[in-house]
DNA sequence: CAATAAAATGTTACCGGTAACATTGCTATT
DNA sequence: AATAGCAATGTTACCGGTAACATTTTATTG
């Protein structure tokens, strides 16, 4: 910068208000200046910037897993909303840890973040207390949390598979298995879990029919090893709800190949709708969940915090994000349904 | 950092040896310092280290996009190899644009990077320009350039298509249709078509059985309208190679649609070994491309640029990373072959 | 126990920007 | 022409750490 302000006969202030928009620099100068900088290849040095202005222009995020269409995709989706505005993504992935997440976190905030994104699905008591001195907007998605830190932008997922839940008994199933994986600390299956118990229970239903197998998040692999040995536990269900697409479409696979008819011996729901839920034969029904749009929501509610002229008050502390059901081929043409 | 010095009653500098691990303090000192830190929720600020010790602890990271899991998966890895030792991965990804790019790029030297990673798909000359007077090492992944900046990690996309469209060919495949986007700026998608030409060419067959369709990355439903106009094109195909698993599986599902039977009738196969291609029916033959394989070849050769010790001079330019043909049920049991 | 080396701690300056205030130059007004 | 008033630019200090060197304390040795 030095370099620059000689070359351009001024003062390093002017050269540094020559690269920010807003400053009063006279047109001639700043030409001559944004001249100067191409030409000596002079790349200003954010950090020293943060140091001075307090602002990272950092936003941290952390997701559960990458591997996982719907996190990467909500992920790109508020990248693309913060970027505009001259923000960064710091990224990291949980593994599904709240540990882990604890260790990121305590990392990240070293880097001093204008505003932090995280998935709910559990928080280390520690971790809570961190956020909350952080003294840095703090925006929990997916799930809704009991009790939020900061904003939220997600939904429910014991009302979503409650819903579910109440939609296939309405339709006439009655024997409904419910897939999920064997480790509860998370959440997120949980609390898909609790929503169809509790949809059965208030049916007068049994919700017996628990099949818990693999640790989240639960492949197509595990789906088919469950698929396959399906018979043997509960021969009599009319339904099986699996609690991601992943395992619906691997249990689909494994009863097609011992010759069990979909929908009209049983029935296959998932949740989440990834892709191969719609291309599956029979194509799955399902708990759409719009990944992209709690991306973009979130990056909606960041801009807005971190506008200048914010208008804090008005920011709605809750995005509630749209979850739909999808009525497809693996429950039944004979039923009528949405999608 | 000042009310913890104070506290403890020593200076500063001591605080700041006694948050690192190697500095020489005395371990009575060092405790009681750790002590007060924690009372007073001290984190320190890294953009002040980064600014006095040059070392930024980045990784800048760009991927063409995080919707195809293979991209994903490889920044998880990345992850994995780089968290340990203390760095934090800097995301951006380029929407498969050369543009956003140079655009990312320019953004991210601001918070200067210790290394750079990014897909190699062909640069713009302005990116190449700032990624050689960076300073920074460069990795380039996926596709091996031609020119590499720095060091690479990957595999000829060219060659891998090549081969897998010789071995259709030994496996008495002759009328072969090659399926890729219609753009074709898309260098990786490029490679593949161009080595699916040469390897027909020189076993003497005609490479004019080409679709081009859709914009990269193309996907399952641009598959599923390929296959539903497909044999309206070459009524005469024996085998449809595919740029990718993705519309393989929609040309599958199209071409089952329609009663037209795989393999019997025709034969599909896809590339990179997407999680569906095992799981569809039938299961569909690809060149098998190991993702996380290349984010964590990558994140070694990272911390072996970063070393303390950095045996710099025995750092290999470029690591080659396994390509395996996949040969499942799509392309007919009556043929034997890998897997 | 003095001399000396080694370990622990302190001091000063600087990393590269920008905030805040001071100064200069120019235009408009009467 | 004098002066208010604003735009453009300059000066100084500071953001919060750490490098480099200086100093003090502690341990070692003959």
């Amino acid at each position: 910068m030095e370099d620059v302000a000689r070359e351009a006969g001024v003062s390093r202030m002017t050269v540094s208000r020559a690269l920010r928009s807003d400053s009063p620099v006279s047109d001639k100068t700043r030409a001559r200046i944004l001249k100067i900088v191409r030409k000596l290849n002079y790349v200003p040095d954010q950090s020293a910037g943060t140091l001075s202005t307090r602002r990272s222009g950092f936003v941290a995020t952390l997701v559960p897993s990458l591997n996982n269409l719907h996190f990467a995709e909500s992920v790109q989706a508020l990248n693309e909303q913060i970027e505009p505005i001259g923000l960064q993504m710091l990224l990291g992935h949980t593994g599904y840890s709240a540990e882990r997440e604890e260790r990121l976190i305590e990392g990240m905030l070293k880097r001093r973040p204008e505003v932090i994104v995280l998935p709910f699905d559990g928080h280390t008591t520690r971790t809570v207390k961190l956020l909350k001195q952080a003294n840095v907007p703090v925006i929990e998605q997916w799930e809704v949390p009991p009790k939020p830190i900061g904003y939220t932008v997600g939904f429910s997922n014991w009302q979503a598979s409650r819903k579910m839940t109440r939609a296939l008994i309405e339709r006439g199933y009655t024997r409904i298995a419910f897939v999920s994986e064997s480790d509860d600390a998370w959440t997120r299956g949980a609390a898909r879990r609790a929503g169809f118990e509790d949809a059965m229970r208030s049916a007068g239903l049994s919700a017996h029919r628990m099949i818990r197998y693999g640790t989240p998040p639960i492949s197509i692999e595990d789906g088919y090893q469950i698929g396959s040995q399906f018979k043997q536990h509960f021969d009599d269900t009319d339904c099986i709800f699996c609690v991601s697409d992943a395992p619906a479409f691997g249990v689909l696979s494994a009863l097609k190949a011992q010759e069990i008819r979909v929908p009209q011996d049983i029935a296959v729901v998932g949740f989440g709708n990834f892709e191969v839920s719609r291309f599956a034969s029979p194509t799955i029904s399902t708990v759409e969940v719009d990944a992209r749009d709690i991306g973009r929501q979130t990056g909606e509610l960041v801009r807005r915090l971190l506008a200048d002229d914010s208008d804090a008050d008005n920011i709605p502390r809750h995005v509630e994000v749209d979850v739909r059901l999808s009525f497809r081929e693996s429950t039944g043409t004979r039923h009528t349904g949405g999608d």
